[in-house]
Formats: structure tokens, C-alpha cells, sequence
DNA sequence: CTCTAATCGAGACGGTACGTCGCGTCTTACG
DNA sequence: CGTAAGACGCGACGTACCGTCTCGATTAGAG
């Protein structure tokens, strides 16, 4: 018999919360959720949740922020990159494959905090590694293309019959990436 | 000598909540502002709230739903129009007219539930009007353009010196709107 | 056509009022009554209420008052009587003649408030009027009398099959008065 | 060293509030106290009221209720006993011990519904036990009785230089308790 | 017969206490 | 020791009723 028992136990304490969550959040909004329904449904005593999360938002924290960078790190070098194409499908490839979460973070009760939380982490990002595109200030291309391909992979997950991973990354690509270049013939943007 | 004191007050009494919620929204996150704060600010009594509004959600609506409404017929025809440019140009203006306000929506502490039922509505008045776009989802295309539209408002009215309005509506045209429209090798998107 | 009618209107609307009381008062305590209960079972503006009375209490005092009054100074001279008899026989008598509203006071959901208002009263007027029993004190025995009649009237009013008036006055008269006074044989009462 | 540390509190909070709501109602009468008031004054969270009553008149019978049925115990035995003059010293014995808190239940805010509930208990442990007095109702006779004794008892306590016990017992036998009996020219009574 | 003043019903309002709800802390008992 | 269970202090909520107020319609009695 194992000596980790206890950090097992905690472990599965920490990934029923999750859990509990995610499942909750399909359900109603975040601020709906009271901690008492969280511990239930996990499985927990209610004290237990306030020794592993300050916060209900802790709790949101701990199950989106790493998500987040994980995308975010698909998702920023699209600015920078040549073959946008290529990492567009990559992105979408990525949210497909993990759709299971990500519908519910997009779509479910923490939409709101969690597409602010994620164009917040951007610009930070985005900071750090300057590009400037010329025609147009960087914070806003940022803006823009982040919450552009947030919104449409939110939207793309919701659907009962999304389109084809190739077909969505194409889309994204013209819509949200492409634009923020320079056009091709391009002297004065202004014009 | 006017008549109608009393209709008069109970219009005080509307009009000095929304004023009191705009300005508590500047400093505050929604859900953080407290109904008596809204009352005592407004110089109001506390249940005189719940006699106008059932909710605190539903005063935010109500000074929401309004201006909302005026800009969206001012963005949707964006989407159906053949002279995108002067369009954008007006929603801008628009804005940047009633920029005091729409500060406070898109940027104060309403602005996740307030962009939402922006595009909500947005959605909704997209179904009763369709205009295939042929090359990509209809709903696609209004979620894309909305948000982004949106997104790229807030932004613009958060920065300490903005773009002139002209400019940002050029990019707002080239960003946001375009896009959606066939490919330049369908027929010729930058002009 | 009487010039009074502004008068009469307002006689009309005290009597609505106490027979609103009146009624409210068979169904429920009189802290349970609500202004608003009793103007609209009266027919009256709410705030008409306000005009005649400045409060709840003021109403019930309005009503009681004259009622106790009549009754002390039929209840107080058995004290000093020499046909104690006589007196309550009296009193009896008047009771019942008014039962249909001493039925209300003494056992509707003022009956609390209104027996402390009777001793009250009939501690003051006795006190004005001293007549020294010797073996107790003064103020107990008007206490014992007076609480023991109203208790028995009480008790007598809501029954549904009273007794007689003659029986209810020589059972008083037994069990309230006689016991004040001296015992007929009496030298050392203590004893 | 104790393990029922929880009950503790929980009974800790149980006479808090109790001892608060004894102390309040010397001051001012019950309706006036204040749920706020009272857990101020037992130094316990006002929400906590509402775990332990759901009322206000629930703390007050929590309260009431024990001491009722104890005094009651020694009050009604004085309708069914041979020697009455004993059973009412012992009666005024008692009360004359436990003076601080009957003289606060008989004379304080609480006073009337007080004096209600006891009566009612009275009549219901007397219809348990009938013993027909021939000559006047049974129902009648324990009222008559009860309020009596409850009433100069309560005169008793309020005095600033109260009789001795011996002689209240005397005058409350002689007032309250014999005239019930048959009178003397049918038995002696006064034996 | 009209016009001004008083009165009424209706009901909005500021205010106060209520009883409820959920949070986050803490204490106890168990494995 | 760490956990399940749940009582507690806290503080906002939304409700209910009070007593005040203003309104507009209905008369009153003076001009």
C-alpha cells in the first residue's frame, strides 16, 4: 500500500473540483454556482474547497489559465509567422482535439472571464514581443485578431454540425489573420 | 407651471439610477456595485429601486438595451451595404459622439454582459434580414464582424489620445468588414 | 340639502374606519392588521387614514376608550357599594346589552392591550377615590377585582351558550367583589 | 476537558439569547426589540437568530414555555387540594425565588402574551383533569383562579417594597383560591 | 353659475426591519 | 494529520409596511 495517499487524495480532490466545475458550467453561469454545489457535486466536504481555493475564482483560474497559455502559445505566432495558413490549422487542430473543454470554456457559464482573462494574457504577450505591423497600431491588431479567433472558435464549437478542422482554419485565416498585413500592393493604408 | 410633477419624478427617479449606475460603472465591476450605493448616490430610497427594476441586472438593461439598439441599426447595414467605408464612418462617429457613455459600457464593469447581448441581438436581427454571404456561414460572418467591430470600439474609446474618428473607421472598414465579403479574386474586396 | 355634508363625510369615514376595526379584529391579533386592510374593508383612502388618525394605535384608542370609560364607572363603584349585588347585576346587564362589541374588545386580537388599558384607568380612578379595605392594600385590590371581572366577562362573552345575565352577575359578585371586603366575622384576617 | 465543544456554543448561543431578550424586555416592551438588538446584546451573528428560531415569538415561548409549566404545576393543584393555604405558599415560595426573571415575564414587554399562554396552558391541563366545583363552570372557575393569581402576583413582584411571602400567600389563598369552593353556609370555606 | 378652496382616492416615495442566502472561517470528530 | 460535516459572523439581498407626500377629480360655498 502506497505512502502518497495523501496526495492522492488531495490530487483527487483538486480534479473533482475541476471537474465538478466544468460540469456545472454547462449548466448556468459562473455566478450561479454556489461553492456548496461545487463540493457536493465533487464529492467534497465544504471546507475542503477554501484549503485548496481561495476564491470560486481560483478555482477558474486553476482550470483556465493553463488552457489558455497552451492556446495563446498557438494563437500569438500567427502575428509574426509567414505561413499563417499552416499555423491557423494548427490552432484549430488543437481546439478540435480538446473540444470536450473548450466548448465549455467558451461557451459555458465562464465565457466572459475567461475570453477577457485570455486577450489580457495576449497583450501582455504581445508586449513583450513587439511586431509592429505599420499600418495600424500593434494593441489594436492584437485586439483584434485575438478576439476575432476567440469568437469564432466559440462559435465554431457551439455548432451541432461544426464545419471540417480545414475548412474553419481557412475561414479564420481570411477572416482574423490576413487582415491585419499590409496588402500586398500596399504604399499608403491611409487612403 | 408644468403638470405632471409626479410622472416627472418617477422619471427623475429612472433617470438618477442610470446616471448613478454609469458612474459607479466607471469605478467598479457590475457585480461589485451594490444596490444601495446605486440608491443612496441616485438620492434615492432603497426599495424605490426594486419598484422600478426587479433586478439590478434589469436597470443595466434597461439603460443597455436602448443605446444598443441605436448602434446596432447603425451596424448590421454594414454588412448589406455597398458603400461599406461610409457607413463605418458613421458608426464611428456615432460613437465617438455619445463616446461618454459607450466609455462606460464597453470598457466599465458591465462590458462582458453588455457585449454579449450586443451580439445577442445582433444575431437575432441577422435572422429576420439574411443575406448569404455564399462563402461562409452567415452567422459566421455577423458573429466575426460584430465582435470584432466591437471589440476594436472598446478599444479605441479606452486609449488617453485616440485615433480621429476617420481613421479608425478606415481600419475598422479594413479589419472587420471587408473580410466577409468574397475574395479580391472573386471580385475585388480592397476597393 | 344639509350644509354639513364635508362634516358628515368625515363622521362617515370614522365609522367605516372603527367598523373596519371591528370586523379585522374577529379575524386576526391587532398587530397583524394593516393600514391598508383597514382602509380598503373601510372604503377610504390610505392616506385619509393618516388625516383622522396618526396611528394604528390612535384608531383602537378612538374606538376603546369611550367603551371603557362607560364601563369603569359602572365597574369601580362596586368597591365602595353596599349592595355589591345590585352593581353587578348592573354591570352585567350592561355587558350583555353591548356584547356584540365588548365580545370584539374583550376576546378580538386587542383584548391584550385593551384589559392593560382597563386597569390602568381603573388604577387611576381609584386612586383618586381612596377607600382603604385595611386588611389588603388599596391597589391590589382593585387589581384582583378588576382583572377578575374583565377575565370572567371574557370568558362569559365567548361562550357559545352563556349564562344568564342574573347567574353571571351573583357568580361576579361571589368570585370578584365579595372577597375584598372584610370577612363578616372578621377581627384578625391574617389568621 | 470537555468534548462537546460545539454544543456548548450552540447552547452558549441558546442562553444568550434567552439571557439578551430578558434584559431587552425590562427596557421596552417585546415588539419593540428588535432582532438586531438581540444578538447585538448576546454578541452573536443576526443570522444566527434564524437558525435557532424562525421567530421572534419562538425565542419568546423557548423562553416562557419552561417556567410556564413549572409554575403551573404549583398552580393548579390549588384547585383540586385539601389544605389550599400550604400549596400557595409554596406557589408564592417559588415565585418569590425565582423572582428576576418572573418579575420580568409578568411585568415586562412580554407581559401580556405571557399571561395569555399561561392561561391557555391552565385550561388545557384542567380539561385533563376535571374536578367539577358544582356550583359555577369548571372552565370559569380556573379562569377566574388563574388570571387572579397570575395578575397579583404580578403586582406583587412590581412593588418597590413587596409583601412578605406569608401574607401575599394569605390574601391570594383568601381572594384567588377559596372563593371557588362552595360557600360557606354550604361548607365552611373559610376552614 | 362660476370660480376658488378644501377634501378625497389613489398610489409613489424615503425609510426601517425583516427573514433569506451565500461566502469564507472555524471547530469538532473520525479514520 | 487531513477530511467531512456543519455552525457561525458577516453582509447584501429583495420584501413588507409605515407614515409622508403630491396628484387630479369631486365638490363647497362665496362671488
Amino acid at each position: 500500500m502506497p505512502k502518497v495517499t495523501t496526495r492522492e487524495k488531495a490530487s483527487r480532490t483538486q480534479l473533482a473540483l475541476r471537474q465538478a466545475l466544468l460540469e456545472l458550467l454547462e449548466e448556468k453561469p459562473f455566478e450561479q454556482i454556489k461553492v456548496k454545489e461545487l463540493t457536493t457535486r465533487a464529492g467534497v466536504g465544504y471546507a475542503t474547497f477554501f484549503r485548496r481555493y481561495s476564491d470560486k475564482d481560483h478555482l477558474l483560474s486553476d482550470l483556465a489559465t493553463n488552457e489558455i497559455d497552451k492556446l495563446l502559445t498557438m494563437t500569438l505566432p500567427l502575428l509574426y509567422t509567414v505561413d499563417t495558413l499552416a499555423s491557423t490549422q494548427a490552432l484549430c487542430a488543437y481546439v478540435w482535439e480538446h473540444r470536450r473543454v473548450w466548448k465549455v470554456l467558451l461557451n459555458g457559464g465562464a465565457a466572459a472571464s475567461l475570453k477577457e482573462a485570455y486577450l489580457h494574457r495576449a497583450l501582455a504577450l504581445a508586449r513583450e514581443q513587439p511586431s509592429p505591423k505599420a499600418w495600424l497600431p500593434e494593441e489594436l491588431a492584437v485586439t483584434f485578431a485575438v478576439t476575432a479567433i476567440i469568437e469564432m472558435q466559440a462559435w465554431w464549437l457551439k455548432q451541432p454540425d461544426p464545419l471540417p478542422v480545414k475548412e474553419m482554419a481557412v475561414i479564420t485565416n481570411r477572416l482574423a489573420v490576413l487582415p491585419i498585413y499590409p496588402a500586398s500592393d500596399e504604399q499608403d493604408a491611409t487612403h
